[in-house]
DNA sequence: TCGAAAAATGACAAATCGTCATTTTGCGAC
DNA sequence: GTCGCAAAATGACGATTTGTCATTTTTCGA
C-alpha cells in the first residue's frame, strides 16, 4: 500500500512538473513567435534568419529547432495565430443585427479592421502560400491553417446562403456560394496584395485602396441583384453602426474613436532589408 | 588624309565589331533568361539557383553576373519580357470593335489567355511584389517593367474615360477611372494567387477559377451599371467572338480550336521543390 | 605573329539552413 | 547534500547559396 501511495504520489508529481513544463514550453513558443513576427515585419522574410532569432530570443538554434521543422514551418505558426484571430473576427462580424447584405459588409468591416492591427500577417499568408512547403511543415499545423482557413470561408458562405433561403440575392449563372465568396477574396487578397506593394498605389492612381476596394465590392453584391442594394441605403452608416456595434475596442485601437473616419492612413510599408 | 581614312574606317569596323558583340550578348541573354525561366517554373524560386543555371547554359557564374546585378534582377527581366508580352495582349483586346463594356471584357479574355500561356509569368510577378529588391536592381531595369505596368493600366483606364465619355457608365461615389482599373486589377490578381496556390480551389468548393473571375467582374461592372448589361447580351458569345476576331492564335494555342470550351483545364501547379 | 584590351572563369568569402554529438540542467532517490 | 539519469540546450559543423575578384583565356587590330 505504502509503495502505492508513494508510486501514485510519484505520478501525481510527475505528471505536474510535466504539466508546468509543458505550459513553459508553450509559452516560450509564443515567445520565440512574437520576436519572429517583429523580425519578419521589420526586415523580410530573408532578413528573419534562425541565427538572428536565436541570438534575440536569447536560446541556441537547436531550441528554436525543436519548436519548428524548418523556417516554413515557423511561418505557417505566425499564420496561424493570426488566422484564428481573423477567424474570430469574421464570427463577430457574422453575428450583426441586420439583412444578409449588411452582414457581409460587417465581415468586409472585419477584414479591413484585422488587416490594420495585424499588417504582418499578410505578408506572411502571401509567404506561406507561395514557397511551397507542403511537405517539409508538420503536418498539424498545416491541418490547422486549413482548418481555419476553411472556418473563415464557410462563415461567409453561410451567409449567402442565408441570404438565397431569404431571398435577398439570386444565384445565377450556375453560381455556388463558394464561387461568390470566391469573388470577395479575390478582391480581398488582390487589394491587399497591390497596397502591400512596393510602388505606392498613389503612383497608380488610386487614392485610398481600402475605400476602393469597399467600393468594389459594393458594386459586385450590387451586380449580383443581392437586396438591399447600398445604393438605396446608407453604406456609410452601416458600416460605422458595424464598427460601434461590433469592434468598439478594435475601432478605438485602429482610428481612434474616428469610427467615420473616410481618407484612411495606408498600411505600413516593409522596412527594406538590410 | 590617310592616316585621317584609316582611322575612319577603323573606327566604322571597330563600331561594326561592336554592334555584333553587342547583339551576341543581347542574344545570349535571352538564352540565360530562356533557361532560367525553364528553371524557375521547373523548381521553384529558391530551386533556381545561380550555379545551377550557370551549368545548364554553359557559361560561368560570373559571366551571367555581368548580365544581371543579382538573382532578383533576372527575376525582373523575366518579368519584363512577360510583362511586354500582356501589353501587347491588352493593346490587342482594347482595339476591339464593339461597346466599350465589350472591350473591357476583351481584357480580361487577353489577362485569361496571358496566364494561360505564361503559368510561370505570374510566379515571379509576386516574388517580384514580395521581395523588397528596389535598391539591389539595375535601375533601368525597375523603371521598364514599371512603364510596361503603367501602360497596362493605361490601355485599361483609356477604356473606361472612353466609356464616360460615352455615357456608357456613370462614375459614382467619387471613384475615378483609375479606381475602376484598381477593382478589375485586384480580383483578377486574387484570383491568380488563389488559383495557384497549393490547396486546389476545388478544395473549397470552386470549381473554375477562371469561370469564377469572369462572373466577378461581370457582376462587379454590372454593379456600376455599365451598358450594356451583360444579362441584356449574350456574354459568351462576346467572349467566344473576342477570342475568335483578337487572338485566334492563342485561342488555338491553348484551347486547341475549342473556343467555346467552358470547363477550362486548369493552370499547371509548381512542381515540388528538391 | 604580337600585344593589349575585353571577356570568361571558378576559387573564395560570407551568410544561411538544418543537424547532431556534446554539455548542461532538472529532478527524484537516498 | 549529493548521486545519477533522462531530458533539454548548445553551438560547431556540413551543405548550399549568393555574389566577388584575381587570374586566365580569347578576341582582334596592327
Amino acid at each position: 500500500m505504502t509503495i502505492c501511495h508513494f508510486s501514485t504520489y510519484r505520478l501525481k508529481n510527475s505528471m505536474a512538473t510535466s504539466e508546468r513544463k509543458k505550459r513553459q514550453i508553450k509559452q516560450r513558443e509564443e515567445m520565440i513567435l512574437d520576436i519572429a513576427r517583429k523580425m519578419l515585419v521589420e526586415r523580410g522574410y530573408p532578413g528573419m534568419s534562425m541565427d538572428r532569432l536565436a541570438d534575440a530570443t536569447e536560446y541556441s538554434k537547436g531550441t528554436i529547432y525543436q519548436h519548428f521543422t524548418c523556417k516554413e514551418d515557423l511561418v505557417l505558426a505566425l499564420s496561424i495565430q493570426t488566422m484564428s484571430k481573423r477567424e474570430e473576427f469574421f464570427r463577430r462580424a457574422s453575428t450583426f443585427q441586420g439583412r444578409t447584405r449588411e452582414r457581409i459588409v460587417a465581415v468586409g468591416v472585419a477584414e479591413d479592421l484585422f488587416v490594420r492591427i495585424y499588417p504582418y500577417h499578410f505578408r506572411s499568408e502571401q509567404i506561406v502560400r507561395l514557397t511551397s512547403l507542403r511537405d517539409k511543415v508538420t503536418p498539424l499545423r498545416n491541418e490547422t491553417l486549413d482548418a481555419c482557413e476553411r472556418r473563415c470561408l464557410s462563415t461567409v458562405a453561410e451567409i449567402v446562403r442565408t441570404a438565397v433561403g431569404q431571398g435577398d440575392v439570386v444565384l445565377r449563372d450556375g453560381m455556388t456560394p463558394e464561387d461568390v465568396c470566391f469573388g470577395l477574396w479575390c478582391m480581398t487578397m488582390g487589394a491587399h496584395t497591390l497596397m502591400a506593394s512596393e510602388i505606392p498605389l498613389s503612383e497608380r492612381g488610386v487614392r485610398d485602396g481600402s475605400k476602393s476596394l469597399r467600393f468594389a465590392t459594393k458594386y459586385f453584391l450590387d451586380g449580383m441583384e443581392w437586396t438591399p442594394l447600398m445604393n438605396d441605403v446608407d453604406f456609410g452608416a452601416t458600416v460605422v453602426r458595424i464598427r460601434e456595434e461590433i469592434f468598439p475596442a478594435e475601432t478605438q485601437q485602429v482610428f481612434g474613436g474616428r469610427v467615420a473616419e473616410k481618407s484612411l492612413p495606408s498600411l505600413p510599408r516593409q522596412v527594406s532589408s538590410s
